[in-house]
DNA sequence: ATTTATCTACGATTTTTTTCGTATATAGGT
DNA sequence: ACCTATATACGAAAAAAATCGTAGATAAAT
């Protein structure tokens, strides 16, 4: 077992390789540097922790390597999900749901997907 | 505007000041102490930091003074939602959702909740 | 009245997280 | 071959969060 919880710096760094796929030090930092001030270096820095505690490994094959997440984007949430729920919404997840559903805009789409979940969920129609 | 995000120690506090309203240190702590090692003291340190910060107020009428949450529970949620669903979900409310609902078992009720919520949202029926 | 228990205040320590500076190596351009 | 740009490694500093010890005040118990 891994199981080591990502900090939020960490998170950030996931997020990009998630959305892009393994990437260069230099190309996650570039991502990071458009949002917010940060120094190549802490990012390398943070990367390498992340291969320190298996978040993320890494090809060494060429002189820049490249990162890589153990885990997939969804288990990944699954797991920080589980500890937000009980953090935030002592353990409730139709709280949560309702309450994110409630808040944030969310498309047609998404929103038929989750009515057929639901339907799922509940063991057939109505 | 507070605009102070609580830190995972505070929001163990938070909650149970949502739970049981407002409360002396010594309910908190005895609280936290059935689930973790903690000293007194360090629960006392944590409470007055955050009214410090402007997380909590306190009633100090009498001498064990008594705490009270600045937000309500729903208030500091949205916050925290908003926040986490950046960080770990990429904004994505939706993906939230059917991540929550797959995973966590939820009550009957509470779909049907859900299901009357989205067919509010959609603005009418189908 | 004296002791004991229980508070808060306050500062210090420890731990965790984030940040960056410096050294060193290597590739690429000229 | 030489300079410049770009890598990683490593350690240290800074910042943030969590923990606790000690002191002093007050209430309660005897």
């Amino acid at each position: 077992m891994s199981e080591h919880k990502p900090t939020e710096a960490e998170l950030e760094i996931l997020q990009i390789l998630w959305q892009h796929g393994p990437s260069t030090v230099r190309f996650v930092h570039e991502q990071l540097a458009e949002k917010k001030d940060i120094g190549y270096t802490t990012t390398l820095k943070n990367m390498q922790n992340m291969v320190q505690k298996n978040i993320l490994t890494r090809d060494e094959e060429s002189r820049s390597h490249i990162y890589i997440p153990v885990l997939q984007q969804q288990e990944t949430q699954k797991m920080l999900l589980d500890r937000f729920l009980d953090m935030a919404f002592g353990g409730s997840a139709g709280k949560l749901v309702m309450q994110a559903l409630g808040d944030q805009k969310t498309s047609k789409e998404e929103l038929q997907q989750i009515k057929d979940l639901i339907n799922k969920l509940e063991g057939g129609d109505q």
